[in-house]
DNA sequence: GCCTATAAATGGAACGTTCCAATAAATCAA
DNA sequence: TTGATTTATTGGAACGTTCCATTTATAGGC
């Protein structure tokens, strides 16, 4: 049972009655080798139970055909949603991703990045832990390992980025807001140590500006991009002299603990308070009440960037052009009835 | 900009004015080498920008120092945050697993578990996919890899096996309800292909017996593991002559989608029907109503299973015990108040 | 029969490390 | 001084593949 020394393909050249090279070539499934010697060699593999090593093999061919996906918080079904998006692609094109978690950590995202370059990876699907420093990628660069940003940017970097238009997200969202007659908007969590950040909160901005609402009425509270964040952007909000009356959420899980915390109070989510969430996650649709969110095509980003990466690496360059993905406003019940038809405050006490 | 060869030790031997043996020792913080030496060749290092190769090292050593997890379904959060426990016990072991997720699709998983092999992996935990035959294992079986199964089990394997005490949950779950005062039951999701399937059904039925539930009360729907397949089985419990007025969900996922469809029923999860879940993941506790669970300490399960692998990889054994984690019934607001109490049959069209 | 062309298989060098045995340098005991 | 001991450093072989340049076998043309 305890199995001896592993067999290499000088022990199944032995077994076949053939050269090393000629298992080589099968291996590689050359055309070269006559079908019978083929078929003798294959047999011999199975019969020692062979297993390739590819590490061997990569230290002559300098092509490793890793790719690797370092995502930034598997736990948030957002993200496993692109990675699963990406894996589609993988598959169908043969090769196996593997995934590695920075949770949201740029320490642990060093570990990570150099554990993968020591694997000799061929190239990376990166969403950058939050904190990321500007020079985390050099090493990448200098072994000009093709990298591709999903979902997250870097502040100022040349790697070629997959990811939603948040801005006109966040813009669609809050027209939609002022649309439902709501004069007193906020944004709610996240921080503005992220590109994305300051990407919502833009497009959140300006169309309260172009849509007539005064700078007075629109409140921004950063926090945690949690439900545990929305929940806390919600108290200090209500606890306000004039609060807001709805509220764009940086992503759903913050829209998430907006409703919970809604409910605490005694408060519906839609009639008294309206939340828009973005990202659209699968959970979005199931709430109670559903929400209402900026559907952004995750999973397609996913596929985009993994199209994009098997590009880099077949064409040897580690340039290629951003895709901004459309994104789209899906409307659910978490907004409530146009607000102009009613005039029950939202808020502790306050009064339309 | 476009860097030339790789640099290699040799590269560096030069650089720093040692030989090749120097650096790999360097390299490998021997403590042979002299201190001044050391930060001479750290610096050349440094310099070069040279980065290390793994591939070519596990040639010599035999010794990978990568573990794989395979998961079958990364977009379940009760899974990836068994990963994310797993994770932390190997960062603190200074070591980056890789994770790769097979889908639930058992062709997949060949591929993955392949691909892991060639790339020498020194262990593997794995949570298989359903249907997984039993030979899938044989090779790295063989190969003398260590493995280990977390949360599933295959139904007669030597595979040591890290997963919660899913007979017992299942049975606290039922005595809950059947303490609640219900008296016809059903077990809603899951397919009898899995053994977590038949454990937890186990449990179930001991249950209805020793407490004196007739056969013909307790209703058992398989069905997909999702919410999907719960709607689905409420669906078809609710069609029956005499109906259930609760049921333990195979997990949470199922039990969320029980509420859903009973919400769109107008029916009020636990006043009008009792539901219980399995796995207590995060969510449960946000839902409306809350959700009562059998938590399994998911997280805890994925550490534990980390310390075996480290224990086997460390001691070169292809054999651990199996360890079977505590469960507790987490009680919230998913079951309602005392069935006694008042008298109210769930069903189509009950009244009050 | 001989020469050439094609097809199939092969040996050797290389890839970038590690490890062992061996060397060189420094220190010490006498 | 000499030999023994310790401390630092080094060259060479090996790990399991691929690839190139050869060799050997097979067939075809005359």
């Amino acid at each position: 049972m305890a199995s001896r020394a592993k067999a290499t393909i000088f022990d199944i050249a032995r077994e076949a009655g053939v050269s090393k090279s000629t298992v080589s070539l099968v291996l590689q499934g050359s055309g070269l080798i006559r079908p019978e010697t083929a078929v003798k060699v294959r047999k011999a593999i199975e019969d020692v139970g062979y297993v390739y090593n590819r590490g061997a093999a990569n230290l002559r061919k300098a092509h490793s055909n890793v790719i690797g996906m370092v995502i930034n918080d598997l736990t948030n079904p957002f993200f496993a949603e692109l990675a699963v998006g990406m894996e589609r692609v993988f598959q169908s094109a043969g090769i196996v991703p593997f995934i590695a978690n920075t949770a949201e950590n740029p320490v642990r995202q060093e570990e990570v990045l150099k554990s993968l370059m020591e694997q000799g990876v061929a190239g990376l699907i990166v969403s950058p832990a939050r904190g990321t420093t500007p020079g985390a990628f050099r090493r990448l660069e200098m072994a000009g390992v093709p990298v591709v940003f999903a979902m997250r940017r870097l502040p100022e970097s040349r790697i070629p980025v997959i990811a939603p238009d948040n801005h006109r997200g966040a813009y669609l969202a809050a027209a939609h807001l002022i649309g439902k007659g709501h004069r007193r908007l906020a944004f709610f969590g996240g921080t503005s140590d992220l590109v994305v950040y300051q990407e919502r909160l833009g497009g959140f901005r300006e169309a309260c500006e172009t849509l007539g609402i005064a700078t007075r009425d629109v409140l921004v509270i950063e926090g945690e991009t949690s439900r545990k964040g929305g929940i806390a952007c919600l108290e200090t909000a209500l606890a306000m002299a004039e609060p807001p009356t709805s509220a764009l959420c940086f992503n759903d899980a913050v829209a998430f603990g907006v409703m919970l915390a809604l409910r605490k109070r005694r408060l519906e989510p839609g009639p008294d308070f309206a939340v828009v969430g973005f990202d659209d996650v699968v959970e979005a649709e199931h709430y109670m009440p559903a929400l209402t969110s900026v559907a952004v095509d995750t999973a397609g980003l996913g596929e985009r960037a993994a199209h994009v990466m098997l590009k880099m690496i077949q064409s040897r360059t580690t340039r290629a052009e951003d895709h901004i993905g459309a994104v789209n406003l899906v409307v659910r019940e978490s907004c409530g009835p146009d607000r102009r038809t009613r005039n029950r405050p939202a808020g502790t006490g306050g009064a339309a």
